[in-house]
DNA sequence: CCTCATAGTAACTTAAAGGTAAGTATAGCA
DNA sequence: TGCTATACTTACCTTTAAGTTACTATGAGG
């Protein structure tokens, strides 16, 4: 599950969540359970494909957790593993920048 | 400088540090003043090319300031502005998150 | 029987990011 | 005279990321 390490703990931190797509999935998830439309429709300019690449890489790193319900039509529940909830300080510090900053 | 504001705070700071090579950049830069071939040999994996161009759209969004001495060989020093430095927290919560990652 | 809904996958195309190599200017030094 | 050093720029090529479209399964409801 785990990848090779970089030295640097902020480089450690990139191989996890180094894109943009993870950083907005990790918000809205950090807000609770999400089915896979909800996310979608919360993200919007998202497309289904690197929706669900991004989604199935951040399973791999055990920040997601997935939850299939077998029924029909299919109904797949995403929502945040402690290790990814564990990434809030770091959406927090992003916020409150980005709040700061447009108040200039 | 300013670009379109996203409404949320998170995107708005993905719009000015959104990929891993700004974040090495600022990563350097707030360990102090750096020549050009100093950030090269520090992040070392970043070629000419892209380091020049994510130095310039940095400057460009007033996040680093690029001070050309008239010498030959040419000496190019680069620093963090005000709004530069104030990302700091961001970087340390991802320094932070990455330090416990790797002790587990 | 037909259609809708959900959460995908697969194949193909396009766009963006990045790599590489060569060229530039010129003071100082051998 | 020729070489070195620095911080680039430009052109060209490759790789990666992302977009688009079509297709799948199947129970429920009309």
């Amino acid at each position: 599950m785990k990848k090779e390490l970089p030295s640097c703990p902020v480089e450690t931190t990139l191989s996890l969540i180094g894109n943009k797509w993870k950083i907005l999935i990790l918000r809205e998830l950090l807000k609770g359970t999400k089915r896979f439309n909800e996310l979608k429709k919360a993200i919007d300019s998202i497309s289904q494909k690197v929706l669900t690449q991004q989604l199935r890489s951040m399973e791999e790193d055990g920040l997601v957790e997935r939850k299939v319900y077998a029924e029909v039509p299919p109904k797949v529940e995403y929502s945040l593993t402690e290790l990814g909830i564990s990434l809030k300080p770091i959406l927090d510090s992003m916020y409150l920048w980005g709040e700061q900053y447009k108040e200039k």
